[in-house]
DNA sequence: CCTCCACTGGAAACCTAGGCTC
DNA sequence: GAGCCTAGGTTTCCAGTGGAGG
């Protein structure tokens, strides 16, 4: 980019917490960096797919950091598309995008814009579009098109999971700039590495598990973060990215989580359907159809909330098998915090 | 071996909010 | 301002399904 030619797309791929996403705005901080002392005018753009959601909202991410303005809704894609390559042009802009989660788009849309987005360069008589695509799932490429696929994963790094001795040497040398001097036990660094890296190697959620047990240490007074603390700040941290989750959930989402805690334990999804009719006619909003919650089911069960499989019942016809993962005081609680669903934990 | 239940999940139509053009 | 277009969410429609009970 420095001679100013098209550098190539590049894909990231690995478990979460293996430090992609970190890495590669690492390395683009210093890359801008080093442009500058050049002279070069250079965009780093960045959108994460599964939080912009659509493939619109990670075209708006990519206009908004040229500055280009895009409303909300309303213009076709290539509009948007164009409006930015027009922008690239004008200015010979040398732009490199990062798609987070780039797998999201191929499932829950179509990779059209990912297809756009690689051909982009023969639209563009000065400036260029890099890529760089981020996805946590191994297998996504399978599910690419192949034309994306050849042009996108033009360069491909794998980053494998840290073993336990890597999370171990990462604590080591936070908890250096993080902590006073011998006030966490190598013991405490150790049990730490150990949980995070029997759940394939997450460096992020180590370094969580450090802080959280550093925390209840602190909040409690004590005078080193033993081992009990960070058994307590596994237990918290899972917590917490589960009430997260749950408070991110859209109303309808919700409403369907509350019923499945309502019943007990194993529920079909007529039952849980007829528990959710009710809820909804409870606080005088309109239900969405039978079809609709058993998308939205599957969707609780890609976050993890519940689990659903598939049963025959014989006779009795085919349903899934419904289970909450989570405890029902926890749902009750945030739900709780909805404005508009409080008065119906509390008449329920 | 056949039936038939209670759904599942794909496909298409429909709806809404918004922008663009004339 | 009318008439058109789009994306994204939802509804409508319906063929498909695996096995308990006949």
């Amino acid at each position: 980019m420095l001679h100013n030619s098209k550098c190539s797309n590049l894909l990231l791929y690995g478990k979460t917490g293996t430090g992609k996403t970190a890495t590669a705005k690492y390395v683009l901080q210093k890359f801008q960096f080093t442009a500058k002392t050049h002279n070069k005018k250079t965009n780093v753009a960045y959108s994460n797919a599964r939080l912009a959601g659509s493939e619109y909202r990670v075209l708006t991410d990519l206009a908004q950091s040229l500055n280009i303005k895009i409303p909300f809704t309303g213009l076709p894609l290539s509009e948007v598309l164009n409006r930015i390559l027009n922008k690239i042009s004008e200015d010979s802009l040398m732009i490199i995008f990062i798609i987070d989660e780039i797998d999201y788009l191929t499932k829950h849309s179509s990779d059209d814009i990912l297809y756009l987005l690689t051909r982009s360069s023969e639209q563009t008589n000065n400036g260029f579009l890099s890529l760089i695509g981020i996805s946590n799932d191994l297998q996504f490429k399978e599910f690419l098109d192949p034309r994306v696929l050849s042009s996108l994963s033009e360069e491909e790094i794998v980053f494998p999971p840290y073993t336990v001795e890597q999370l171990r040497e990462i604590l080591s040398e936070r908890a250096k700039e993080a902590f006073i001097e011998n006030s966490i036990t190598s013991a405490s660094i150790n049990l730490c590495a150990a949980l995070a890296g029997t759940e394939h190697g997450d460096a992020r959620r180590a370094v969580d598990l450090l802080r959280v047990a550093g925390e209840l240490a602190e909040r409690e007074g004590a005078k080193q973060v033993d081992e009990n603390h960070v058994r307590l700040a596994i237990k918290k941290v899972d917590q917490d990215r589960v009430t997260e989750a749950i408070r991110l959930l859209p109303l309808h989402e919700k409403i369907t989580l509350l019923s499945i805690s309502l019943l007990n334990e194993i529920n079909s999804t007529g039952e849980v359907y007829s528990k959710y009719v009710n809820l909804c006619k409870n606080i005088g909003i309109e239900p969405l159809t039978q079809r609709r919650i058993s998308g939205l089911l599957n969707e609780l069960d890609l976050l993890g909330l519940i689990s659903t499989n598939i049963i025959n019942k014989g006779r009795h016809g085919r349903t899934k098998k419904i289970t909450s993962l989570v405890t029902n005081t926890i749902i009750n609680t945030i739900i709780n915090e909805d404005s508009m669903l409080n008065n119906l934990t509390k008449t329920v």
